[in-house]
Formats: C-alpha cells, structure tokens, sequence
DNA sequence: ACGCTGACTATTA
DNA sequence: CTAATAGCCAGCG
C-alpha cells in the first residue's frame, strides 16, 4: 500500500544507501573514478563527457562535494586544463595532492604536472 | 527569494 | 608575454 508515502518533500531521489542517484555530482565521481591509475583529466573534460558545456566549474564543485564519498574518489587526478594542481588547497594536506600523483609516477614540480598531454585521459575519447 | 561565491575556461586588451 | 573580464551552473546565507 501506499502508506508509506515518503512526501515530496526533496524531488532528489535518494538510494537507502544514502547516496543520490541522479545527481551531477554523482556523474562527475563516476568519471574519476574510471580515470586509469597514472593519468590525469581536466575538469572541462569531465564537464564536456557529460554534455554540459562550460561545466567546468560545477565539476570543481563536484570535487568539494566528493570528500568522504565510497568508494574514494581520485580527485588528485583532476586538475586544469594547464595540468596545474589548482584544487591542491582543499586536499586535508595541500602537498597530498602531489604526493598521490607523483606515486603514479606523475611528475609535479612547482604544482605543474610535467608532460600534461602525456598523462591527460580524456573521456570523450576513452569512453 | 536574491545575490554571492567558486577545485574553470576562453577571449580580449 | 601577462592581466582582466565574461560566461557558465548550482549550492548556500
């Protein structure tokens, strides 16, 4: 029966697991996730993948909201366009970002990922 | 409900 | 070359 009517009182659906289905943040998280261990993305590159033009900025936002998320979300491989590691500042340590990525044999100098393009996965064009 | 801010990007001066 | 501005969308006070 229909008793157990949940009011609409928020239109976002949320799974038992506490974690929002249809939500642009999810979308992002998913992406990262799927970034293979030793390259790095661009947030317009997420942005672009999942149609939303110019969407750069929600996805920085995305990142903010992916701290504590399950699984982990590799958010140290996401930097900008210019390979720079502009969201270092809101890792719990602003040298942990680097330290992650210099793990995937990422070379980071001066918060600056050496050979980018190299390292870059787009997922346009891998997925 | 309005306005500001923000882990971006592209363009113009 | 660098600096500044505009465009973008969603969360928060």
């Amino acid at each position: 029966m229909k008793g157990s009517k949940p009011h609409k009182t928020s239109l976002k659906k949320v799974l038992p697991s506490g974690q929002p289905e249809n939500d642009f943040f999810n979308q992002v998280w998913d992406i990262v996730r799927q970034v293979p261990k030793g390259r790095v993305t661009s947030y317009g590159a997420i942005a672009a993948a999942l149609g939303v033009k110019s969407g750069a900025r929600m996805v920085g936002w995305a990142m903010n909201s992916s701290h504590g998320q399950t699984p982990t979300v590799p958010a140290h491989r996401v930097v900008n366009r210019l390979g720079q590691l502009s969201g270092k500042n809101h890792f719990p340590s602003p040298t942990r970002m680097q330290e992650l990525l210099e793990k995937e044999k990422i070379r980071v100098i001066n918060d600056q990922i050496i050979d980018f393009e190299k390292h870059f996965w787009d997922p346009l064009k891998e997925l």
